[in-house]
DNA sequence: ATCATAGTCGTCTGCCTGACGATAAACACT
DNA sequence: AGTGTTTATCGTCAGGCAGACGACTATGAT
């Protein structure tokens, strides 16, 4: 047989996965939806679906977006949209027993996202909220918290966010990502929560202050400023056209 | 129709594509195959071929990658084996269009392996050879280049390439893979070289030598001297246990 | 008025990098 | 043997940046 003869190749199932990211009162949060029918029916899981026959890959992870939450997705590589959230691919995962039902290969998105009113349960999701990643992680344990646990995630969901956070943690250090988790107008300690979120450290606001106005392009004065968090008025900012740092932003160890 | 039911979906074929790097006289070079069929017949390309349907996806890129190059592969993930070549998932192509046969979805791996003796053309490849990456890109032009030039790479893999190449450069920075061009024993200066050959900089030998050998876990000596490069015989070193760098090695701007 | 909270500006010290001088140990010539 | 070439290795010095932390500012709460 000729190894490019594609008919001599079993056919796989194709789906995208999304890892859906946003900071909530202090703390990375992923989204997740009730699983309604078998396997692993009334589990959380990430969002996803399978790619239909004239779709891109990133057109489908975006198509799942927008059907989960209304957002809009903004895929760097095409041109921006409006109510944009980051969009990227992850890693594709492709265990033979990954689903029971038949060989399904999945290629996971990550977003990135502003925090959001509640999620609309649209689409064939029974339910869809946001969950602590502390908490679908199994780190700390979860036990009796707000009394949403139903076990770990469906699938080999829990890798596929364990890899999203891991890249999102890593990708704030040498880029500009973080404003992806900031409205379009935000503080300079309202970023710096999230990366305090993102990475479960405490950073100090005075060196913090110093590295992101002092970065050419990060941050762009809006003008205003606001007092939503109490204390000293701060000044407005819009992420700026840089898009790495250079230097990074440095990770506290530990 | 259930969106989660999967014989209401159309199936795909599901390749990997290897981009497989490594340093031949202060090149950078990647690994091509020229095609034997339709379509793109003659033409080079990366190597690669279908997921069979009880393999993994590393599994399918490894048993690819053995086939080719007679290499054993390393997946960091899994235990490292003798002759290892590094290993690891880099993206994955699903343009409807990128093939004309049918739809496939190539999952794209990444291998870097030390200078191989020519590569010996098993399996399908009808052809393979080492070429430099800067003439496969087109970067300043080939032409008259050693008669090689074939065209463009086949299907859309010199966008795959391109992605390969850019990861590399970025990774041998803040990790110790660079010495996964090397040989189990080599020089600082051997090491120093591929780093110029992958970024295509000229580096200061006195400060890469204290940057590379403070490192801690980085290099441990191996005892040995060699003196295959002329010159005053340098210390052999073989790769320590540490995989990350912290702080980076910094590659020169532009 | 006082306190708590949050933002912003400075200072100081230590580490790391880039630029480069100097020395060491081999080989190739003459 | 001497001289030049090549590569490796050790040192020195100045500038930049990050961590630690003091000081001051501007708001709302009590």
């Amino acid at each position: 047989m000729s190894p490019y003869d594609p008919s001599a190749f079993p056919p796989f199932g194709v789906t995208v996965d999304l890892v859906v990211l946003t900071v909530r009162r202090h703390a990375l949060c992923a989204l997740v939806v009730r699983r309604g029918e078998p396997p692993f029916q009334g589990r959380w899981a990430l969002p996803g679906g399978f790619v239909r026959g004239d779709e891109d890959l990133a057109a489908a992870a975006a198509r799942e977006l927008a059907e989960e939450t209304g957002l809009c997705a903004h895929d760097p590589a095409s041109p921006a949209s409006a109510n944009g959230a980051h969009l990227e691919q992850l890693a594709t995962y492709g265990d033979p027993q990954r689903d029971p039902r038949m060989r399904v290969v999945s290629v996971a998105h990550l977003v990135l996202a502003p925090d959001l009113p509640a999620p609309k349960a649209g689409g064939d999701a029974h339910g869809a909220r946001w969950a602590s990643v502390a908490d679908l992680l199994g780190q700390e344990a979860g036990f009796g918290r707000e009394g949403e646990q139903s076990g770990p995630l469906a699938f080999d969901h829990a890798r596929i966010l364990a890899d999203g956070v891991e890249r999102a943690r890593s990708k704030i250090e040498y880029s500009s990502l973080a404003t992806a988790f900031c409205p379009p107008e935000f503080t300079v300690g309202e970023l710096r929560r999230v990366y305090e979120a993102v990475w479960g450290v405490a950073l100090d606001p005075r060196n913090f202050h110093r590295k992101v106005t002092g970065t050419p392009g990060f941050l762009v004065p809006s003008g205003g400023t606001t007092t939503r968090q109490g204390g000293r008025p701060a000044q407005l900012f819009r992420a700026g056209g840089a898009t790495v740092l250079n230097p990074p932003m440095l990770r506290p160890e530990v």
